[in-house]
RNA sequence: GGGGGUGUAGUUCAGUUGGUUAGAACGCUUGCCUGUCACGCAAGAGGCCGCGAGUUCGAGUCUCGUCACUCCCGCCA
């Protein structure tokens, strides 16, 4: 073991040598990118975190380190020792960071051999996730999913010197915790100290931090692992990363200035790029009007256009009826798309279907005609309402969608989206940032016959509207606030409520008895009444951030071992069956098996 | 829970109307090569066509089921 590096000690990475660096003696370690052998000569590019060095193998600096070259093969794990060397005028390359110089090696250690590997590791071979996920660790060596988690490190790096200069506080919370009341579906952890008893896994540290503000942390920041036990999608995971705070003392309006920063230094740090000094806003009912959608993609135009007033007597029943039944006609004015073929047509149909329109009504502006299934139901003057309503001009095609107002804003602000793909007005490198603000206090399940927080039960009303808490809740607005990075929502918040009482009157308003509150949060209940200051927070998705940042569609490129959809871990195959021994000392029975 | 896509050498893919011996490229192995840089040249090995049924004289190809991965809806800060 004394000997294992065989007395070598690394001098430099694979990235650092230059030709101000020519007759230096020097030792690198590295995984083996490629061996190019020649017979008399063997090359080898030296691959390790933070870049590639050709090392060169000749029988003329030492005929046994050349005959021990042989063996080389890809991946193997390498220390040399050698001199830094010019590469021959016309030999040098200039794609590599380090391609003027090479090293003329005189002793050699490999410290592994390595199986051939699953897929190579060179990023101009495709493989399938599937096999990336099993080999994780190859697929980590590979240049662009390196980055994305170095870049991770200088994010949460800028994260913690930002949020350290504005005086937050460090502080870790619990994992092993209470279920949080209204959100996803938990984790469970069965107790086996406690035999029938639960912990959950936080699904954010929100009840926490609260306390912590009861508590005089003034500041409070951690970057935390959050979960929920949902299905899982791109950009969801059952595992995330949430950097989340919270802040005595502040409106919503300090909160957002801090974020603001924080962003900016984050985009500085990982992009060297200057964000604008502020981020829009938008109130919640200005982007379902204006986009359709609550995270308006702010990158392109394609406005969302109410009709609703103008059809609601036209000859065409369905946007008559939908408007009489409280439903929503708007449109949008595809401009210059007339060229749209009946078979695109039909895909956006389609598109729009999934977000369970009936349908998608559409009229071409042409020359001399509306062309249109619909055009015919329309009056004149109905047409011409229409035309200085939309802007139609020749060579647009105008799309409609009749429903419910949520079905209506959800298909067409998706459309909106999907058209702005596909008329490519959407690109990676613009970074477009907007505050929603002003959200709704609840919505109202219809199944389940009762109102649901929007955010979570503790964020405060807007002051004004406290009184229709009584008399019209689902038109409060509360003082909540998400942040919206190219139609990708990336972090949320609130002003909490502070207040014992008017905490108790919206948890009633949820249907949350007294006795059921006590049970399941009394602790907050109990706090908020010892002394609460005013307080709020909030909370970024890293994950989704960083995936913007580094330009990927799935936040399973930005995390070092994610989960497949069906939250399995293939490198290690987790989840897996406990053994009968645990089961029984935890008092467990599994009930369902399959074989 | 539901809808779509994919599954063929180690990898990425092709495979015609169902037809007898399943191909290519890269990788791998061996040999040659002293200036390559995804080196080159030559030879070679490598297949449960995801799995299971069915139709058929005959299935990689058609049908049904199933599994895995993936995208989306539902669900979800």
């Amino acid at each position: 073991m004394t000997d294992l590096l065989g007395k070598m000690k690394r001098t430099h990475t694979c990235s650092q040598l230059r030709d101000t660096d020519i007759d230096r003696q020097v030792v690198l370690m590295g995984w083996v990118q490629h061996r190019r052998d020649h017979g008399g000569v063997v090359f080898v590019d030296l691959r390790d975190k933070d870049g590639v060095t050709q090392i060169v193998f000749n029988p003329v600096i030492s005929e046994s380190v050349h005959e021990k070259a042989q063996e080389i093969r890809s991946e193997y794990v390498l220390g040399i020792k050698g001199k830094v060397s010019a590469r021959p005028g016309d030999m040098r390359n200039s794609q590599m960071e380090t391609g003027a110089i090479e090293i003329l090696v005189e002793e050699l250690k490999i410290f592994s051999r390595a199986k051939t590997p699953a897929f190579q590791i060179d990023e101009r071979v495709e493989t399938s996730e599937t096999l990336r996920l099993q080999y994780r660790y190859l697929d980590l060596r590979r240049p662009k999913l390196k980055k994305n988690i170095l870049d991770r490190h200088t994010a949460t790096k800028a994260i913690r010197n930002y949020m350290d200069n504005q005086g937050f506080i460090d502080i870790e919370t619990p994992v092993l915790t209470k279920s949080t009341p209204e959100g996803a579906r938990d984790y469970l952890v069965p107790s086996r100290v406690n035999q029938g008893e639960f912990y959950a896994l936080p699904q954010s540290p929100q009840l926490f931090k609260q306390l912590l503000m009861i508590a005089g942390f003034d500041r409070y920041y951690q970057i935390v692992k959050c979960f929920r036990d949902e299905d899982l999608r791109a950009d969801r995971q059952p595992e995330f990363t949430q950097i989340d705070m919270e802040l005595s003392f502040v409106d919503e309006h300090e909160i957002m200035k801090i974020a603001e920063g924080l962003i900016q230094k984050i985009f500085k740090d990982v992009l060297g790029m200057d964000l604008a000094p502020t981020f829009p806003q938008i109130t919640y009912d200005e982007a379902m009007e204006r986009f359709g959608l609550d995270r308006p993609d702010l990158r392109f135009g394609l406005e969302l256009c109410n009709v609703s007033d103008i059809v609601e007597d036209a000859g065409f029943k369905v946007f008559a009826n939908v408007v009489k039944n409280g439903g929503l006609v708007k449109a949008i004015n595809a401009k210059g798309c007339a060229t749209f073929s009946r078979k695109q047509i039909d895909e956006l149909t389609e598109f729009v279907a999934v977000y369970r329109a009936k349908g998608l009504a559409w009229i071409k502006i042409k020359e001399d005609e509306w062309q249109s299934p619909i055009a015919k139901f329309f009056t004149d003057a109905e047409k011409d309402a229409l035309k200085q309503r939309l802007n139609l001009e020749v060579g647009d095609i105008v799309f409609f969608v009749a429903d419910q107002p949520k079905i209506t804003n959800e298909a067409l602000g998706q459309l909106r989206n999907e058209l702005g793909r596909r008329q490519g007005l959407v690109s990676d490198d613009v970074f477009e940032f907007t505050w929603v603000t002003e959200f709704p206090m609840f919505d109202y399940d219809e199944t389940e016959k009762r109102y649901h927080s929007l955010h979570h039960p503790f964020t405060a009303p807007l002051e004004a509207d406290i009184d229709k808490l009584s008399t019209a809740p689902l038109e409060m607005k509360s003082r909540a606030y998400d942040l919206v990075l190219n139609g990708i929502e990336i972090g949320g918040g609130s002003i909490r409520i502070h207040d014992t009482d008017l905490q108790e009157r919206v948890l009633g308003c949820l249907g949350i008895d007294e006795t059921e509150a006590q049970e399941k949060f009394g602790f907050l209940l109990e706090a908020l009444a010892s002394g609460a200051p005013p307080h709020g927070g909030l909370a970024f998705g890293l994950d989704r951030l960083m995936m913007i940042l580094c330009k990927e569609d799935s936040i399973r490129s930005v995390i070092a071992f994610p989960k497949t959809q069906k939250a399995t871990c293939l490198l290690t195959s987790a989840p897996s069956k406990a053994a009968p021994a645990q089961l029984q000392e935890l008092a467990i029975k599994v009930t369902k098996i399959e074989e």
